[in-house]
DNA sequence: CTTCTATTTGGCTATATGGCAAAATGTGAA
DNA sequence: TTCACATTTTGCCATATAGCCAAATAGAAG
């Protein structure tokens, strides 16, 4: 593809690949109806502190969610809603993807 | 998380982690304007023929594009046009950090 | 200062992926 | 059938990531 386009490119994959984990997926989710600490997040993962703590700074990294410290635990949010949007289309593929994936089966009973 | 919610973020994280990459989306991109072959694509992002061929089988798996055979090529098109949308969303998270960068280079300089 | 709590980081192993090269498969034409 | 061409598969290596444990860090409270 052209170089100059490449770039841009790169850049989106970094939020989609920054998405792209069941664990963050959850947090996205979960810091889509309200902020949340690492402490909270880990319990409702049910994983090693530090796994959810890398995961919330992978997602920091890409922009997605911020942090902002209070008493003694670091709050995280969704920066940008509108990545909730992705979860419809994905359910869309999804249940475009069982679909078709019956139709075989019906198929091959036959 | 409740382990009966597991695997509905698994399978999104899935179809997800199937776009996160660059030429994915230059090539989910590409076949939402037209269908195209192994061949056109491989020559529009020039990288080898059989790295191509991987990403479209990962598509492929993913449910996101389906393949026709018809002559001696295989023609790709995109299932789910509605992935288109994500990239919108992605580059409102992108000029978010391009604008937050921006405000961190401004707050040095004083 | 010391202790407690919350979070991050480093080390480690296992696993997954990207990319290239070469072999294998399939398709149509001579 | 044999040849030429297009596509797919496979093996290999380098790199990246997930996960857990242990250790380090940063604040808050005593």
């Amino acid at each position: 593809m052209k170089s100059r386009l490449k770039p841009q490119y790169e850049a989106r994959a970094r939020i989609i690949k920054a998405m792209a984990h069941p664990s963050r997926l959850f947090i996205i989710e979960e810091l889509q109806k309200q902020e949340r600490c690492v402490g909270e997040l880990t319990e409702m993962i049910g994983s090693d502190t530090s796994t959810v703590s890398k995961h919330l700074s992978v997602l920091r990294n890409a922009g997605l969610v911020s942090d902002e410290k209070r008493a003694n635990s670091i709050y995280y949010t969704l920066r940008c809603p509108c990545v909730m949007d992705f979860i419809g289309c994905v359910e869309e593929v999804l249940s475009a993807n069982a679909k078709e994936h019956a139709n075989i089966l019906k198929c091959c009973k036959k």
